[in-house]
DNA sequence: ACCTGTGGCTGATCAC
DNA sequence: GTGATCAGCCAC
C-alpha cells in the first residue's frame, strides 16, 4: 500500500527500525535502532533545540531563520545546545515576546528530523512485570515486595523471590538489563508497580538502574486525561526504553465500550476471558489493546510511551508543526477560544415501539469537512484537507485488505492500522475546536456541526414525508418506524437523492422493539433476542449493580411485551434486599475521584462544592487516594432517607458476618426507580 | 504540566 | 418541598 510513503503522516525521513530517542547531553541525542540482524544499534546525533518566535532578539548560541508566509510566528530560533535553548526560552518569556517550543528534546529531534519510531519494524522486545503481593490503588501501595514475576516476548519468564528486599530489587534490575526490553509493560505500572518498586528501592538505598545507559528510573508527577476522567500518576521514564501501562490501555478502550466494571488486572482479564498468570494476561492485554499505538508511533514524532500518554489533538498538532517546519513555513498561534454549538439531538416519540429501523450518516463530521471545505483558515499549506482525505482512503484500503487477510499476524496488523486511521480521522473535527491547536478554527468547527444539524433535519423531513415515524435522533443517526412496504434499499436510494454528494447514509440495522426514554437514552431488542441499553439513565456505572440488573430485567420484560411481569421482578429484588441475600457488590456504589481528596477539602472549606461520600471516605481512610482512583462504598443506617456522605462505609470495611447495609435505603431506591419508569411504556408523541 | 469537541441525564447536596 | 448547582457518566 502506498500510504507508508505519505510524508505528512509518517514523517519525511524514511529511516526504519528506530526504537527510541533520548537526550544524551546538552547538544546530543542518542538514537536506538534494531539492526536487520536483530542487534541493538546506538548512535549519537546532534540535538539542535529550537523555538518559534514572533521576533528575534540577539542571544548567545542562537541563530534565526526567517520562515515563509506571514503567520504569527515567522522566525525559527535554532540553539547551539540545551543550555542556549533554556536561556533563550527564558529571555523570550522575560521580554514578553510570543514564542512556542515543543519542549522535550526527543520530540524536538524527531520533529525536526522527520524520523519516527518503529517503521518497518515487525516487533519490539516486550517485557511484562507483576509484583506480589499486588497492591491496589489507594490500598497501602507501599508494602514490601516479596516476589516479582517477569516474562518477555521471547518466551522467557521468571519469578524472582527473596526475603531480602534489596537483593530482590537488584535481581529485577539485573534481569531487565539482561533481557534488555524495548518496552516494559504492566498493569497499574505507573501508579502501583513502578511507584512501589521505586519507593522500596529508596528505602534500601538502591538505584533502579533500568536505563539502557545504566541510569536510574526517573519520575515526576503528571496527569492523564481520558475522556471525562483525570488521573494523577507518577510518570516514570527509563533511558532507551518505553513503559506501557495496560490499565491506561483499558481506560482508553472503555471510553467507547463502557463495559468494564472495574479496572484491576483481574477484572479486565476476566472481561476479555484471558487466563494464565498475571504477566501472561498483561502481555495479552497489551497485544489486544495496544496495537493502534504501535502504529501511531510510526506516525507521530514521539517516543512510544508518549504516543500512549498524549492526547489525539496534541498529536495531530505535531503533524502540522512537523510539515510546516520541513517546508520552512511560519506557523500561527492558537486562536482565541469560543463556545460553539454541537450536534442535533432530539426525541419525538417515547415509549415502546415495534419494528424500529436505524440509519446514520457514514463518518458525518469527516464527510462534512471534506464535502463543505471546513478546514482551518490558518492552514496555508492545506495539510488538514490533504491528510484527512488520505486517511479516509487509507482506512478503506486497510479495511479491504483486512477482509482478505488470511494470516492472523497480518490481520492483527491491519486491524491495528485501520483502528489507528479511525482514531485519527475522528480526532480531526475535535482538533478544530482544540484550544491549544495552532491550526484550530472555531468558525470551521461551528460550520461542521451546523452543516451536520442541517443534514440531519433534511433526513428527518424526508423520512416523515415518506410516512416514517421518527422516534429519536442524535447527531448523525435516526431511529424510526418505517412506512408500510418500505425496504431499506428504497429508503437509502431516496435519501441519497436528496443529500449532497459525498454524504452517504447507511441503513445499518433494524430491531424487533425499542423503548425510547429520553434524549440519548433508549433500549433496543434485536431480532436475535439481545437487549441493548444506551444512555446514562439506563446503564450508568454510577448506578448500583442491583439497580442496573433490575433495569435490564425490567426493560427486557417490557420490550418482549410482558410489562405485567415487572412488579414481580421488583418484589423479588426487594426480598433479596430485605433478606440480605446479595453480595455487597450488588449494592455498592463505585465512584471515581475527579480530583485529589485534598483538593476536595479545599473546595468544601471554600464552599465551592457539596460534600460527597466517596471523598469523605477517601479522606477518612487515611490512604493516599488520588484523582482517578475508584472508591467503592455502601450506605448504612436504618432510615430510607439518609445523607449518603454521613452514612457511607468502604466496601473493604464490610463485614459479611455483621451486615449493616441500609435495607430501607436500598429498597426505596428500587421502588423509586420502578416508579419513575412505570408510566413510560405507552407510546407518546 | 497537561489538555479533542458539545449535548444530556441522574443523583446528591444545599439554599430558599 | 422545590429549584439551582455541581459532579459524574454517558452518546455521538
Amino acid at each position: 500500500m502506498a500510504f507508508e510513503e505519505n510524508r505528512i503522516l509518517f514523517g519525511h525521513d524514511p529511516e526504519t527500525r528506530l526504537l527510541a530517542v533520548e537526550q544524551l547531553n546538552a547538544a546530543t541525542v542518542e538514537v536506538f535502532r534494531r539492526g536487520e540482524d536483530g542487534a541493538l544499534q546506538r548512535r549519537e546525533e546532534p540535538l539542535r533545540p529550537f523555538l518559534w518566535v514572533a521576533e528575534p532578539i540577539d542571544l548567545p548560541g542562537v541563530t534565526y531563520e526567517r520562515l515563509k508566509g506571514g503567520e504569527a510566528l515567522p522566525f525559527l530560533a535554532g540553539c547551539s545546545d540545551w543550555d542556549a535553548f533554556s536561556s533563550a526560552r527564558n529571555a523570550f518569556k522575560a521580554a514578553g515576546i510570543v514564542h512556542f517550543t515543543p519542549g522535550e528534546p526527543a520530540l524536538q529531534y524527531l520533529l525536526r528530523s522527520g524520523k519516527t519510531l518503529f517503521k518497518q519494524l515487525p516487533a519490539v522486545r516486550r517485557l511484562q512485570i507483576w509484583i506480589s503481593p499486588a497492591g491496589g490503588v489507594g490500598d497501602g501501595t507501599l508494602q514490601p515486595v516479596r516476589a516479582v514475576q517477569l516474562a518477555d516476548s521471547d518466551g522467557w519468564s521468571a519469578t524472582l523471590e527473596n526475603e531480602n528486599e534489596r537483593a530482590l530489587l537488584e535481581a529485577v534490575t539485573a534481569a531487565i538489563q539482561e533481557r534488555d526490553p524495548d518496552v516494559i509493560e504492566g498493569h497499574y505500572l505507573f501508579r502501583d508497580i513502578l511507584h512501589r518498586l521505586a519507593a522500596r528501592a529508596r528505602r534500601v538505598r538502591l538505584k533502579l538502574a533500568w536505563g539502557r545507559d545504566g541510569s536510574p528510573l526517573r519520575s515526576r508527577s503528571s496527569r492523564l486525561q481520558i475522556a471525562e476522567k483525570a488521573f494523577a500518576y507518577p510518570k516514570f521514564v527509563a533511558y532507551g526504553r518505553h513503559f506501557v501501562d495496560t490499565f491506561v490501555l483499558a481506560q482508553f478502550w472503555d471510553v467507547s465500550a463502557r463495559e468494564l466494571e472495574g479496572f484491576s488486572l483481574e477484572e479486565v482479564a476476566e472481561h476479555f476471558h484471558l487466563g494464565g498468570t498475571p504477566v501472561a494476561q498483561t502481555a495479552a492485554l497489551s497485544t489486544m489493546l495496544g496495537g493502534s499505538h504501535f502504529i501511531q508511533a510510526q506516525f507521530f514524532p514521539y517516543n512510544f510511551q508518549d504516543v500512549v500518554l498524549r492526547g489525539n489533538a496534541t498529536k495531530i498538532n505535531t503533524l502540522f508543526l512537523r510539515e510546516y517546519l520541513r517546508q520552512g513555513h511560519s506557523i500561527p498561534v492558537p486562536p482565541e477560544t469560543r463556545a460553539f454549538e454541537g450536534g442535533y439531538t432530539d426525541i419525538f416519540i417515547t415509549g415502546v415501539l415495534r419494528d424500529v429501523w436505524h440509519c446514520d450518516v457514514a463518518s458525518l463530521y469527516p464527510s462534512v469537512m471534506l464535502r463543505f471545505d471546513c478546514f482551518p483558515a490558518g492552514d496555508k499549506l492545506g495539510i488538514f484537507r490533504e491528510l484527512l482525505g488520505d486517511l479516509r482512503q487509507f482506512r478503506l484500503e486497510a479495511k479491504a485488505a483486512l477482509r482478505s487477510a488470511a494470516d492472523p499476524a497480518e490481520a492483527h496488523h491491519l486491524q491495528a492500522l485501520q483502528a489507528a486511521f479511525k482514531i485519527l480521522i475522528n480526532s480531526f473535527y475535535g482538533y478544530l475546536g482544540f484550544a491549544q491547536g495552532h491550526f484550530a478554527d472555531f468558525d470551521a468547527a461551528s460550520r461542521v456541526t451546523q452543516t451536520g444539524r442541517e443534514l440531519l433535519r433534511a433526513m428527518v423531513e424526508w423520512l416523515r414525508q415518506e410516512g416514517a415515524k421518527v422516534i429519536e435522533i442524535d447527531t448523525d443517526g435516526i431511529y424510526f418506524t418505517p412506512p408500510g412496504g418500505a425496504t431499506p434499499e428504497a429508503l437509502q436510494a431516496g435519501l441519497a437523492a436528496v443529500l449532497p454528494e459525498g454524504i452517504e447514509v447507511d441503513f445499518d440495522a433494524s430491531y424487533a422493539a425499542m423503548f425510547s426514554y429520553k434524549a440519548k437514552n433508549y433500549a433496543l431488542l434485536t431480532h436475535e433476542g439481545d437487549v441493548i441499553l444506551r444512555g446514562g439513565a439506563l446503564r450508568s456505572r454510577g448506578m448500583e449493580r442491583y439497580l442496573r440488573l433490575f433495569l435490564a430485567g425490567m426493560l427486557r420484560h417490557v420490550l418482549e411485551g410482558e410489562p405485567e411481569k415487572v412488579e414481580a421482578l421488583r418484589l423479588e429484588f426487594e426480598a433479596c434486599i430485605r433478606n440480605r441475600e446479595w453480595p455487597i457488590g450488588h449494592l455498592m456504589k463505585c465512584d471515581s475521584l475527579q480530583e485529589a481528596p485534598a483538593q476536595y477539602s479545599r473546595k468544601i472549606e471554600a464552599g465551592a462544592r457539596n460534600r460527597s461520600a466517596a471523598y469523605e471516605l477517601a479522606l477518612q481512610s487515611g490512604l493516599p487516594y488520588q484523582a482517578g482512583d475508584q472508591v467503592r462504598y455502601y450506605i448504612t443506617g436504618t432510615k430510607a432517607k439518609v445523607a449518603a456522605y454521613e452514612n457511607a462505609r468502604l466496601v473493604s470495611d464490610w463485614d459479611a458476618a455483621a451486615r449493616d447495609e441500609n435495607i430501607e435505603y436500598y429498597a426505596t431506591k428500587l421502588k423509586d426507580l420502578a416508579k419513575r419508569f412505570a408510566g413510560s411504556w405507552e407510546p407518546k408523541s
